[in-house]
RNA sequence: GGGCGCGUAGCUCAGUUGGUUAGAGCGCCACCCUGAUAAGGUGGAGGUCCCAGAUUCGAGUUCUGGCGCGCCCA
C-alpha cells in the first residue's frame, strides 16, 4: 500500500531525502545514460540539448540572485530531458581576473602593484589559486539543494591548463589572421610616418593587420599609485567636486597659414591639457557665428546656439529670454562643414614650434593604394617622398591635414561650452578617437604623426617638454592657476569660471584625483566583425526579445575593438613572444609547442618550484610567473631571442571561450576527443544569466564564436555562403582570401564554419535580482536571506515556484521572503492536499494500482503500446519515446487503461471526463509554453489546474470516496481519475518542482510497483497532450457550472443564508440557453455545492432581472464606425427584453440610427444581466442566480441536522479519531427544535458521522461538550467504539 | 549626455491584434465552508492605469512630448 502521508509535511526535511535519493540511486547518470543511448540509436527523435554554463567565480559567496539562474538553468534542460532529448551538463569555474587579485590583496593587506611585486608574484598568483576555491563547497551545496543537474565533477576551470591552451589557440588564430579591410579603408585616409616609414613597411601588412594587434588605449589612471583602474572601480569613485572652467582663445589662420584675426573660442574644464591641444572639434550640421564687441579685441567664433550663453558670461545680469546685448553683434556665419580642415594657432606653442621647423605630415587616400605588398613599398616610397603640399593637392582627392586643424566630431554638443570642443587626444577618450579616426585604426599608435602628444608622464606630472611646468602635477591647483595666468597674459582668455561637477577619484586613495592617460594594449579587431556580429545577433532568440535591437544590439552597433590586455598577475598569460631585437612578434597555441622551440630555455623556473612544493597544480606552468622565464630562438634573428609580452588577459576572453575551451578544443588540429566533443556540443540550444551580462558573457561569447566560426570569419570559405550568409560577411571573406595567401607563413584553417547563429540559439535573459529595500543585493546592507536559510525554512521547491510563476524571468524581481512562503500553500501544499487526499482514501479502501495492473498484463502492456501506438488515439510527440520493450513502467494513460475495473473516460462521470480535459489542456499548453521557454505562462496553466483539481474535482468528488461499497464502479472512476491526475501531475511538474514531484512519484507509482516501474519521476517521458480526450464544450459547461456555484454562494451570503441551510430551489437565469440541456442533467453538482432541492432554468428571467443590450464592438466598430455611440445609446433605450424575443424569434433586429436602418443578427450584440433588487440574486457574466428564500419547517430542520452532523465531526477531528472508527453520540438539547431535527434526520446523521448509536435527550450527561447548533444550545458526547 | 527597460489597488504584479464594467495574489475587514485542508470559498474597502497632447466611433493598450525610477554606457 501507499506510505501514509503526513499531515503537517516538511517540505525541507522531504527535499533532503529526495537528494540523498537522488544521490545514492545515481538518477542523474542514469537520466543521462538513457538519452545518450536512445541519442546513439535514434538522434533524429533524441536529439541533443545543448546547455553551455557560465561560469560563476568561486571566490565569493553565492546569494539569491545566483539560485535565480541555476533554477531557470536546471528548468529547461530538465525539460528537455524528460521530452526525450540528450543533454549533458558540464559545470564551470571562472577563476582568473582582478576580483581574485583583490581579495588577495585584501587578505596580504596590500594594494599597489609594488606591494605585489615585493610580496613576490610566484607566491601571489599561488595564492590567487587556492583563493578561487574558498567557497567552492557553498557553490557545490546550494547547487546540489536547489536541484540543479550538473557535472561539477566534469566541470571546466579556466586556470586549468587544458583549458589556457584552448584559449591561446584562438589567440593565435586571431594573431596569424589578417584583419579585414571593411571599414578601414572605407575611411578615406591612411597615414604615412615621413621619416621610418619605409623600415615599417613589412609591418604594416604583417603586423598592423591582424587581428589582435597592440595600439594605445586612454584609461582612467591612478598616477599616484601608477595603475590603471577598472570601470567598476571608477564608477565607485565619482565625487562631486569644483574645477576651474576656462573659455580660450584660439586663433585662428587663414589658407596662408597667418593669423586671420578672428578667434576661436574653446571651454575646457581641464586646463592642464592645453599644452596638449592638437584639434578642435565642431559639428558638422552646427552653424557658428563670429560674434563683434567693440569691448573685445577680435572677434570670436561660437557656435549659435551657444552664443547666448557666452554673452551672458559677460553680462551676467542679463536673464530671461536671449536679448541681443548691445555691445555683441554677428559679423559673419559658418557652417561646421566650412570650418573643417581650418588650422589655427594652439595655446601653447611646445609642440607647434617644433612642428613648424620640420616637415609637415600627409594623408593620402587609401583607395589608391594597391594590394599586392611590393607594390605597395614603392607606392609608399613615391608618394611619402613628396613633401610638397600644394603638390598634393594637385593630384585630385587627396588631403593634407596635420595637428593644429578644426575636425568633425559627433560628440560635439550645445549643451554646455562654445560648441568648439579642445580636442588633447592623449587625455580623453573621444579625442584619442578623434586621432585615430584620422589616421587610420589599422596602424598602430606608433605610426601617427603628429605623435600622440603627451607631456606628462606616468606619474602624472609634466615632462621636459613642457619646461616651464615640468615636473608639476598636472591637477595640483597651483599649477592649474599658473597655466590660466600665462594664457591670460598672452591674451587668450576669454573667461574664467568654476564649475561644480562629477570627477572620479582613487576609491583606494580619496585625495586622489584619477586622469585620462594612453596605456599601450592589445586589442582584438572586433570592429571588423561588425556586421557579422550583428548577423549573427539577429539570428539569436532573446527572451525578452527586445534585447536583440535593444540593449545588446545597440552595444554591437557601437562597437570599438576589444581591450584584451591587463597590466595584471593572475590571468591567462598572453601567449605572445617578441623578437628582442626586430620587434617581431608570434603566437604560441600549446605548452608543448613552446617546449619544442628552437633553443628552449627557462623551464628551470617551473621545474624548481614544483621540486620546491610538489603539492603545486600542474595547471601553474603555463602562469606566470613561470611562463615569462621560457624564452627560444628567435626566428626573425640570428641572435634574437624570443621572450613573452608581460601582459595577461582580459578574464572575459576566457568565459567567452568556454563553448570550445570547456573541452580543450584547439581546432581539428588539435586533441582528437576535444573536437569531437566540441562538434558535438556547438552551438548552445540553450543559455541564461542575468543582464548585466549583456557586455559580459553574452558578448565575450558572440564575439569569440563569431570571429572564430562564424561565416565568413577566414579562410577556407567552404559552407560560408549558406543559409544566413551576410551579404558583409560574404563579402569580407572574399576581400581576405588573396590577402591571406600573401602572409609570410599562413597556417592551414582548421575551424568549422557553422551557420548563424551561434554560439547559443537561444538565451533567456534574467532581470536583475533587488533585495527587499528595492536596492540592489549587497552583503554589506543584508538586505537579502541567505539561500541556506530559505532551504531550511521553506524549502528549494518553494523558491524554484517562485521564480518560475511569480514573474516573467526577464523582469527584475524584488527579493521578497514573504512571496516564497506563499508560494508554499498557494501552490505546493495544495497539490500536496490532493494528494494526501487520495492516499488517505486509497488505502482506506485498498486501492492498489501496482495490483490492479497485474505483473503479466502490465508486461503485455508495455510490448502492446510498442506495436499499438500507430492506431492508438494517444498522440506520440515526436519527441516522446515508444517505451522499448520490457521498458520500467511510467504509468502512462494506455498502460493505466490494462488496470481491473479500470473504465474508459466515456463511461465515466462528467467530472471525470473534465478533470481529464483540464489535465490534457494543460499538458499541451505548458508543453507548448515551454518549448517557447515561456516557464510564467506554463506555471500560470498549471496553478489554474491544481485549483481546479483541488476546489472543484476533489471538493465535488469527495463523498464518491466516502461510498460504502468497495466495488462501486463509481468509486473506482473517482479512484482511478484522480490517480492518473496524480501520477501525471507529477511529470507535469517534475521540472518545476523535481522534489515534490519525485515524492509524490516515489510513493504513488515507484514504491508500490517496485522494478516494474521507473524508479524516478525523472527518467520519465514528460506527458503526451491526448486531444482526444479533451471535451472543448464540456470544459465550457463545468466552467459555466463553477460560475453558477460561485454566484450561488454569493446570493446565500447577500441573503444571510448559511449554505448549511437547505433551500427549495434556485432558478438560473441564462443569457444563452445553449447549454441548458446539458446543465438540467447534470445539475446535481450545483444542487449538492448550494445545498439545494431544486434547480430550476429559465431564460425569461424578467421578473429578476433586466437585460442590458450592448454592440459587440469589436464587430460592428469596422462596420458602422462613427455610428457606434448612436446604436450603444438607441439599444440603451430599447427594451432589452423585447429586443431578446425580437431577436430569437426573427434571428435578427433593425435599428434605426442617425438616418440609417442597421440590421444587427446574434453576433451583433451583447447581453448583459443585471439582477433586480429584491431578490436573493447574483449576476455573473453569463447567467444570474436567483435563491428560493422561503423556508418550510423540514428545510429548518434539516439545516439544523447538517449542523449537528457538523459539530460531531468537528468533535471527531478534536479527539483524533481514525477516520474509519465509529461512534456512539448522545445529544442533549433543550431546544425541543434540536431535539425534533435530531430525531427526524437520524439516519442521515449516523450515516455521515458513522455513529453506531445516537440518542437525544434534554438532558446533558456530565462529560457533554456544549456546542452551538443552528443558534440554539445543546451538548454532545462523542465516544469512539472499540 | 546616450541607450534600454519600467511607471496599473496599501504591497507584488497580470492585462491578448485597441472593443467600452481594468484583473490576480498578498495584506486588511466581515462572513462562510471544512474528516484531504498550516487549506478553501464569498463579499467589502482600496484605481487620476505617471502627466499632457495626438490618432480613432472607441486608448491602460498606438503615436508624440514631458516627468519619475532602474540598469548599462559615457
Amino acid at each position: 500500500m501507499f506510505r501514509n502521508v503526513p499531515p503537517n509535511v516538511s517540505f525541507p526535511q522531504l527535499e533532503n531525502d529526495v537528494i540523498a535519493f537522488w544521490r545514492s540511486r545515481k538518477i542523474y547518470d542514469k537520466s543521462l545514460e538513457q538519452r545518450r543511448k536512445q541519442h546513439e540509436r535514434d538522434p533524429a527523435a533524441h536529439p541533443r540539448f545543448v546547455f553551455y554554463e557560465g561560469p560563476p567565480t568561486a571566490n565569493g559567496m553565492p546569494h539569491p540572485g545566483h539560485c535565480l539562474t541555476r533554477a531557470i538553468k536546471d528548468l529547461f534542460p530538465r525539460y528537455r530531458t524528460m521530452r526525450g532529448e540528450y543533454c549533458e551538463r558540464k559545470a564551470g569555474w571562472d577563476t582568473h581576473g582582478l576580483p581574485v587579485e583583490v581579495e588577495v590583496c585584501k587578505e596580504l593587506g596590500i594594494h599597489a602593484k609594488e606591494e605585489i611585486e615585493a610580496f613576490g608574484i610566484e607566491p601571489f598568483i599561488q595564492k590567487c589559486q587556492q583563493s578561487v576555491w574558498r567557497y567552492m563547497q557553498e557553490w557545490e551545496r546550494l547547487t546540489e539543494r536547489i536541484g540543479f543537474w550538473i557535472h561539477l565533477d566534469r566541470a571546466y576551470v579556466t586556470y586549468h591548463q587544458s583549458y589556457v591552451e584552448s584559449v591561446w589557440w584562438s589567440l593565435k588564430t586571431l594573431f596569424d589572421r589578417i584583419g579585414d579591410s571593411q571599414g578601414e579603408v572605407s575611411r578615406d585616409f591612411i597615414h604615412i610616418l615621413d621619416d621610418d616609414a619605409q623600415e615599417q613597411i613589412d609591418k604594416l601588412r604583417v603586423f598592423s593587420e591582424r587581428l589582435l594587434y597592440h595600439d594605445s588605449k586612454i584609461v582612467w589612471w591612478w598616477a599616484q599609485g601608477g595603475t590603471a583602474l577598472s570601470a567598476g572601480e571608477v564608477g565607485q569613485g565619482y565625487r562631486q567636486v569644483d574645477d576651474p572652467s576656462v573659455y580660450v582663445r584660439f586663433p585662428l589662420l587663414d589658407e596662408s597659414g597667418k593669423d586671420s584675426g578672428e578667434d576661436l573660442l574653446v571651454w575646457t574644464t581641464t586646463p592642464w591639457t592645453l599644452p596638449s591641444n592638437q584639434f578642435v572639434a565642431v559639428h558638422r550640421d552646427l552653424s557658428y557665428v563670429v560674434l563683434e564687441s567693440p569691448e573685445q579685441e577680435r572677434p570670436l567664433i561660437v557656435a549659435s546656439d551657444r552664443m547666448d550663453h557666452v554673452i551672458r558670461l559677460k553680462n551676467p545680469k542679463t536673464t530671461g529670454p536671449y536679448t541681443p546685448a548691445p555691445s555683441f553683434t554677428v559679423s559673419k556665419t559658418y557652417s561646421g562643414k566650412e570650418l573643417e580642415g581650418r588650422r589655427y594657432r594652439p595655446p601653447f606653442e611646445y609642440f607647434y614650434k617644433d612642428a613648424a621647423t620640420k616637415g609637415a605630415t600627409c594623408f593620402v587616400p587609401a583607395n589608391d593604394m594597391p594590394d599586392d605588398p611590393d607594390a605597395v613599398k614603392s607606392w609608399l616610397k613615391e608618394h611619402v617622398n613628396k613633401r610638397n603640399e600644394e603638390e598634393f593637392r594637385s593630384q585630385g582627392p587627396c588631403e593634407w591635414l596635420r595637428a593644429w586643424r578644426i575636425v568633425c566630431a559627433d560628440f560635439v554638443s550645445t549643451e554646455s561650452g562654445t560648441g568648439l570642443v579642445h580636442v588633447a587626444p592623449a587625455f580623453g577618450q573621444d579625442d584619442f578617437e578623434v586621432l585615430k579616426q584620422l589616421t587610420g585604426t589599422r596602424l598602430p599608435a606608433y605610426w601617427y604623426k603628429p605623435k600622440l602628444i603627451c607631456p606628462v608622464a606616468p606619474n602624472g606630472r609634466f615632462t621636459s617638454e613642457v619646461p616651464d611646468f615640468e615636473g608639476r602635477w598636472v591637477k595640483e591647483k597651483e599649477c592649474e592657476n599658473e597655466l590660466i595666468r600665462s594664457l591670460k597674459d598672452a591674451g587668450l582668455l576669454f573667461h574664467r569660471d568654476q564649475i561644480k561637477h562629477d570627477y572620479p577619484f582613487c576609491w583606494r586613495a580619496e585625495q586622489d584625483p584619477l586622469i585620462q592617460y594612453p596605456r599601450k594594449c592589445w586589442f582584438i579587431k572586433t570592429t571588423a566583425f561588425k556586421d557579422a556580429m550583428l548577423a549573427n545577433n539577429a539570428k539569436i532568440n532573446w527572451l525578452p526579445e527586445h534585447i536583440r535591437d535593444g540593449r545588446f544590439g545597440n552595444f554591437l552597433e557601437s562597437n570599438v575593438d576589444w581591450a584584451l590586455s591587463r597590466e595584471r598577475y593572475w590571468g591567462t598569460p598572453l601567449p605572445i613572444w617578441v623578437c628582442d631585437i626586430t620587434g617581431k612578434m608570434e603566437a604560441v597555441a600549446s605548452y608543448d609547442e613552446l617546449i619544442n622551440k628552437p633553443g628552449v630555455a627557462g623551464l628551470a623556473a617551473w621545474e624548481e618550484a614544483k621540486a620546491k612544493n610538489p603539492e603545486l597544480p600542474d595547471d601553474l606552468r603555463v602562469h606566470k610567473p613561470y611562463i615569462d622565464a621560457i624564452t627560444y630562438d628567435s626566428p626573425f634573428a640570428e641572435e634574437g631571442r624570443m621572450r613573452r609580452v608581460s601582459e595577461v588577459i582580459d578574464c572575459w576572453y576566457d568565459s567567452g571561450a568556454m563553448p570550445f575551451a570547456q573541452w580543450g578544443y584547439r581546432g581539428e588540429e588539435g586533441p582528437k576527443e576535444a573536437a569531437a566533443e566540441f562538434r558535438e556540443q556547438f552551438p548552445a540550444d540553450f543559455i541564461s544569466e542575468a543582464i548585466d551580462q549583456t557586455r559580459g558573457w553574452f558578448y565575450s561569447q558572440l564575439a569569440i564564436s563569431t570571429m572564430l566560426f562564424g561565416q565568413g570569419s577566414g579562410v577556407g570559405g567552404q559552407g560560408s555562403g549558406e543559409a544566413s550568409g551576410h551579404a558583409a560577411a560574404k563579402q569580407q571573406a572574399s576581400n581576405l582570401q588573396p590577402r591571406t595567401s600573401n602572409l609570410a607563413s599562413p597556417t592551414p584553417d582548421p575551424r568549422p564554419l557553422t551557420p548563424f547563429p551561434h554560439p547559443f540559439r537561444n538565451c533567456i535573459v534574467l532581470g536583475l535580482m533587488l533585495g527587499e529595500d528595492g536596492q540592489k543585493m549587497s552583503k554589506s546592507k543584508r538586505n537579502y536571506r541567505e539561500p541556506a536559510e530559505i532551504f531550511d525554512r521553506y524549502g528549494a521547491d518553494a523558491l524554484r515556484w517562485y521564480f518560475f510563476a511569480n514573474q516573467p524571468p526577464w523582469t527584475s524581481i524584488r527579493y521578497s521572503e514573504q512571496a516564497i512562503k506563499d508560494s508554499v500553500p498557494e501552490f505546493l501544499l495544495r497539490l500536496w492536499n490532493c494528494y494526501s487526499f487520495f492516499v488517505i482514501y486509497a488505502n482506506i479502501d485498498g486501492f492498489d494500482p501496482a495490483e490492479k495492473i497485474g505483473a503479466r498484463g502490465a508486461g503485455r502492456e508495455a510490448r502492446d503500446s510498442d506495436t499499438a501506438s500507430t492506431t492508438s488515439p494517444q498522440p506520440q510527440s515526436s519527441l516522446a519515446p515508444r517505451p522499448a520493450p520490457h521498458a520500467p513502467l511510467q504509468l502512462t494513460p494506455d498502460v493505466l487503461a490494462k488496470g481491473a475495473d479500470y473504465r474508459p473516460y466515456r463511461s465515466r462521470r462528467p467530472l471525470d471526463q473534465w478533470i481529464i480535459s483540464e489535465l490534457n489542456r494543460t499538458i499541451e499548453h505548458v508543453t507548448a509554453a515551454m518549448d517557447a521557454y515561456d516557464n510564467y505562462s506554463a506555471c500560470q496553466r498549471i496553478i489554474e489546474y491544481v485549483d481546479g483539481l483541488s476546489n472543484w474535482y476533489v471538493r465535488r468528488a469527495r463523498d464518491r470516496f466516502w461510498a460504502e461499497d468497495k466495488r462501486d464502479p463509481d468509486k473506482l472512476d473517482a479512484y482511478w481519475t484522480l490517480y492518473e491526475c496524480l501520477v501525471t501531475t507529477a511529470k507535469l511538474v517534475a521540472p518545476f518542482v523535481p522534489f515534490l514531484a519525485e515524492t509524490m512519484w516515489r510513493n504513488l507509482v515507484a514504491d508500490v510497483f517496485g522494478e516494474r516501474a521507473a524508479e524516478s519521476v525523472h527518467l520519465c517521458d514528460y506527458p503526451a497532450a491526448d486531444k482526444s480526450a479533451i471535451d472543448a464544450v464540456l470544459l465550457e459547461r463545468m466552467s459555466l457550472g463553477r460560475e453558477i456555484a460561485s454566484l450561488g454562494r454569493a446570493a446565500r451570503m447577500a441573503a444571510k443564508l448559511k449554505v448549511r441551510q437547505p433551500l427549495s430551489k434556485v432558478e438560473i437565469v441564462l443569457a444563452d440557453d445553449k447549454h441548458r440541456a446539458w446543465l438540467e442533467l447534470a445539475d446535481a453538482e450545483v444542487r449538492d455545492e448550494l445545498n439545494v432541492k431544486k434547480v430550476e432554468y429559465t431564460t425569461h428571467g424578467e421578473e429578476y432581472i433586466t437585460y442590458q443590450v450592448l454592440p459587440n464592438f469589436k464587430r460592428l466598430g469596422p462596420r458602422v464606425g462613427k455610428h457606434l455611440p448612436a446604436l450603444k445609446q438607441a439599444l440603451a433605450d430599447a427594451d432589452g427584453a423585447k429586443l431578446l424575443a425580437e431577436m430569437n424569434a426573427a434571428g435578427k433586429i433593425s435599428l434605426a440610427v442617425g438616418g440609417e436602418t442597421i440590421e444587427l443578427d446574434g453576433e451583433d450584440i451583447q447581453v448583459r444581466l443585471q439582477a433586480k433588487p429584491g431578490w436573493a440574486a447574483a449576476q455573473g457574466k453569463q447567467c444570474v442566480v436567483v435563491l428560493s428564500t422561503e423556508l418550510t419547517d423540514e428545510l429548518i430542520q434539516e439545516g439544523i441536522a447538517k449542523d449537528m452532523i457538523r459539530a460531531i465531526q468537528d468533535r471527531r477531528k478534536e479527539i483524533a479519531c481514525e477516520y474509519t472508527a465509529r461512534i456512539e453520540v448522545a445529544i442533549a438539547s433543550a431546544s425541543e427544535a434540536v431535539r425534533k431535527a435530531v430525531t427526524a434526520f437520524a439516519e442521515q446523521i449516523k450515516g455521515e458521522t458513522l455513529a453506531v448509536r445516537l440518542t437525544v435527550s434534554t438532558a446533558p450527561s456530565r462529560d457533554a461538550m456544549e456546542v452551538n447548533v443552528a443558534d440554539e444550545k445543546a451538548w454532545l458526547t462523542v465516544r469512539v467504539l472499540g
